[in-house]
DNA sequence: TAGATTGTTAATCGATTAACAATC
DNA sequence: TAGATTGTTAATCGATTAACAATC
């Protein structure tokens, strides 16, 4: 089951393709060819050629291009979308809350099933029907419900001890937004989404245009 | 004012350097050398020379390394973080409304002033004293407030609407969080940032893994 | 000084681009 | 068929790693 490994910036990419291609999936467009695709991406044909053939599962028809839907079909099956995955958000604060209301993950075949927070007034609460436990309560629904990724939302100052908590109750991957820097064994999966920092960049950018 | 330019793969290393280097720092440690950054990153010694020796205004003194201190306000410098720069969000969802409330874009230069959404309901009140306004302010309040960067976090269906909006109003930079291709002219900046896109690579590479 | 680490040039590695035969 | 695009191998480009003299 195990496909030819993409390299990272691909795995950067594919999501891109994806947002585009419903896009002309929607407008009752379905082929579509590598110039074209390159061309809308401001990258080269054969980079997009490249990309697309690791991943379909049907070849494309030299002339006419691919099939929107099944190249649809085939980048969702390749990223995962269509086998799901639990997720747990721990800290139940803005972003945290912003995240377990958020519906916009279970089409990525991600399924946010519960909140953890340290705040005593929030436990035996829920958000959207997902309940909010206690951090004592980690390890009992990883195991329970299955949770391979969890979504770090607490401040800088507690996040290494959350996320020595979730090693120990065997995470297997942590989306990291909080601005720490964050020791976990190799063993996980760790992606780290400082917010202002991604902000900064993108400013910075704009500055070094000028 | 212009430094040398870094890589965008450089751009992102920067702000991890940054949040392990506020820990030594608190920790009270005052130098910091390649070999241990190294260490802490799983990259190469020299990777981390090349990157500390491209952004740092002070050199580093062979045999015992940088100063923690200094290299945090390098950094800093360099991604932009002490150059005040005005943001707006676009669509005051949930995810909208925690940027609104997220103290945490401030330490990096990053002041988000204002809110913007479709819904009449919403408009004259406010988030955190952070007004929300109907999109026919848009360009008054770019230019009153000289603001530089959007974050659209609307529904995948009227993204594209709101970034021609601001295209027009003339904004510099496009942080986008809905999962849709945005078509805009070359000069704005434009970041994708799909949650659930990020989440199912991660737990693509978790499923690598075995 | 001796040990460690810097800054920087040269070698290697990997990813992107170019080229082209195969084919719808 | 002719035109366009695919799949794939070879060439190029850029980034990472190795090496080493300089120096605190």
């Amino acid at each position: 089951m195990t496909e030819k490994k993409a390299t990272l910036r691909q795995l950067e990419r594919y999501p891109n393709y994806l947002a585009y291609l419903k896009k002309l999936d929607q407008r009752g467009i379905d082929k579509v060819s590598s110039p074209m695709l390159a061309g809308v991406f401001n990258c080269s044909e054969e980079q997009v050629r490249k990309d697309l053939h690791l991943i379909a599962k049907r070849s494309g028809k030299p002339g006419s291009g691919r099939s929107v839907k099944e190249l649809i079909e085939d980048i969702e099956d390749f990223l995962g979308y269509n086998s799901e995955k639990r997720a747990i958000v721990m800290g139940v604060g803005n972003l945290g809350t912003a995240f377990l209301r958020y519906n916009g993950f279970i089409k990525a075949g991600i399924d946010v099933v519960a909140g953890f927070d340290s705040d005593p007034k929030k436990l035996g609460k829920s958000v959207e029907g997902k309940p909010i436990y206690a951090s004592s309560e980690l390890k009992k629904v990883i195991e329970a419900k299955d949770v391979t990724i969890a979504i770090v939302t607490v401040p800088a100052g507690s996040a290494q001890s959350v996320a020595d908590e979730l090693s120990e109750a065997g995470i297997k991957a942590i989306c990291n937004f909080s601005p720490a820097h964050l020791n976990v064994d190799d063993s996980i999966e760790v992606l780290n989404v400082d917010l202002a920092a991604t902000l900064a960049v993108l400013s910075h950018k704009v500055k070094d245009r000028e």
